[in-house]
RNA sequence: UCUCCCUUAGCUCAGUUGGUUAGAGCACCUGACUGUUAAUCAGGGUGUCCAAGGUUCAAGUCCUUGAGGGAGAGCCA
């Protein structure tokens, strides 16, 4: 018998196949039993009848555990009510491993119980397609640098000193020498950048942060171009071609993994067809002042209508529950009970992340009034910003005591750097940092003095400016970031396979 | 490092002003139902109420300390 994935069913349609893979879930009737199977590739229907298949095979499916392991034979059907558009009239089935009370079922579970099972919950469908669209961003990214004659380059990951002395490092031992593990390839890619032109890194990143929240990861991946003859002009160009050629890509690519996230991708029509906004610190400082207006609106405008849309679906839930309550207490069936009172617990989740958002909003607006120049944006100052445009926002001239000591001072005012940071819409936050570099071998050297860097370690980094140095400029993509954001996922901890973060080692 | 919240059955949770024998759904098992979409319906039993100490006639419930987890701030991609 042929065997056939089911991402190529549409090949097989009247034909009879084999599928290895497991079960994920079973329904049954009188006669009858649907298993639904996955086999990495996709989901699939198949259905026993006992008039087809016998009394023994049929025992089999009706005994069938959830995620054992199966051989499944059948004729293929076009059903376009099943998932997948496709349904299996089965003919024989085997069991090649069984599972025991496998531990996730189909109803909820709590964040530290799936952590802990990370192992056996990345098989669940919502992981299935987050790690789906990963994949596909991946490989987006590398096509897009490639066809833009860019050269990937592997930059090292033990290193001997700090890139950004602030950021806390993992140390570890390199034969009698203390080494670090990398926290940007950035100079390493500065380097090969003069040999290549264009290149890109693309590898893993390691920050011992005590961090604890949703945007954090002690291990995460991190792509990092770097284009000699740049500016930062050319940067944000390339930065904003970049992102739309990936919301693109992606859109296209992974439609049926959007649809089991929900994730609704009308605002990648968006971003790929309108220019982004891009402002000077100093205008991204009026907007969230309130001093300057967006579309005839300030932040604390929005902000305010924000908070009475959130105040007045809170009430609107609580009487949806109140409702649902008096139904139950008047007496319904056991199915009508259950299902109402699920929805009463999905609209108690929802009034909690209300709540949250009831919390939260005057503190936004007032950390957005009284926004003090000179510092870095904050999470919520992010979250605000991009709300005046939903679209991605690119804040460029920094002031150069924010940012990094390898950023290229502005001729024009020696107070800022010319560096850049995106913000993604929906409440993501910073995606990518980047800027142009400098170039003035004097001014870089009084840097690293100013950082306290040891001057030995940046030898070889301070050569780049001695032989033949040019204009170059280049900028990081957290991927993990990239794919909560894609995915409109709430926690970065579910968008790579196992993560690594502050008090999370295992599995 | 700081602030707030949580810890009750294998899992998700309810448990009133402290008061008799601590509950529900799911998972699991048995049966019913010939097209189910988290199928449904009937039946079947399970607890170190996170730990230690305290208040009280009486503590899952109140207080103190500790452990584990979550959300946020700072820092950052």
């Amino acid at each position: 018998m042929e065997k056939a994935r089911i991402q190529d069913l549409k090949d097989f349609i009247g034909k009879e196949v084999t599928i290895n893979g497991w079960l994920t879930n079973k329904r049954s009737g009188k006669g009858l039993e649907f298993l639904i199977i996955r086999d990495g590739s996709g989901f699939l229907q198949c259905v026993v009848s006992l008039d087809n298949v016998g009394e023994e095979i049929f025992q089999r499916a009706k005994t069938l555990s959830q995620e054992s392991s199966i051989e499944i034979t059948g004729l293929i059907l076009e059903d376009e009510r099943q998932i997948g558009g496709f349904e299996m009239q089965v003919s024989d089935l085997k069991v090649i491993g069984a599972a025991n009370a496998y531990p996730i079922t189909n109803k909820p579970h709590g964040v530290e119980f799936l952590m802990d099972n990370r192992h056996l919950w990345l098989r669940s469908r919502r992981q299935w397609a987050i790690m789906r669209v990963r994949n596909r961003l991946i490989f987006a990214i590398h096509n897009f640098f490639q066809q833009e004659g860019f050269v990937q380059m592997d930059a090292p990951i033990f290193t001997g000193n700090a890139v950004e002395g602030t950021t806390t490092l993992f140390g570890t031992e390199f034969y009698d020498e203390t080494a670090y593990l990398t926290q940007s390839g950035q100079l390493y890619g500065e380097a090969m950048a003069m040999a290549m032109g264009k290149i890109y890194t693309f590898g893993p990143t390691f920050r011992a942060e005590k961090s604890k929240t949703r945007r954090h990861l002690s291990e995460f991946w991190m792509i990092e171009p770097e284009m000699a003859f740049y500016n930062n002009e050319m940067n944000m160009d390339l930065i904003e071609k970049f992102i739309k050629y990936i919301v693109k890509t992606v859109k296209e690519q992974s439609s049926f993994e959007f649809s089991i996230l929900e994730r609704d991708t009308d605002i990648f029509d968006k971003i790929a067809g309108e220019k982004f906004p891009r402002l000077t610190y100093d205008q991204a400082v009026r907007i969230l002042r309130g001093e300057e207006k967006v579309n005839g609106k300030t932040t604390i405008e929005t902000l305010e209508s924000d908070f009475k849309n959130v105040l007045r679906d809170i009430e609107d839930k609580h009487k949806a529950i109140e409702e649902a309550e008096k139904e139950i207490k008047a007496g319904v069936k056991k199915g009508k009970r259950n299902y109402l009172q699920n929805k009463i617990d999905t609209l108690k989740n929802e009034i909690k992340d209300l709540e949250e958002r009831k919390r939260v909003i005057p503190q936004w607006i007032e950390s957005a009034q009284n926004f003090k120049y000179g510092n870095d944006l904050g999470g919520s100052d992010e979250t605000v910003l991009t709300r005046m445009f939903d679209l991605p926002v690119m804040v460029y001239n920094w002031p150069h005591e924010v940012k990094a000591f390898y950023m290229k001072r502005d001729e024009k005012d020696p107070n800022l750097a010319k560096g850049v940071d995106v913000l993604a819409p929906e409440g993501y936050g910073e995606i990518v940092g980047g800027g142009e570099r400098e170039t003035d071998l004097d001014l870089l050297i009084g840097k690293i003095h100013e950082h306290k860097l040891p001057m030995e370690a940046f030898e070889w980094y301070l050569d780049l400016r001695r032989y033949g140095s040019v204009p170059h400029a280049g900028f990081g993509l957290g991927l993990e970031r990239m794919v909560a954001w894609i995915c409109k996922i709430k926690h970065i901890r579910e968008t790579i396979p196992f993560p690594r973060m502050y008090g999370r080692l295992f599995p």
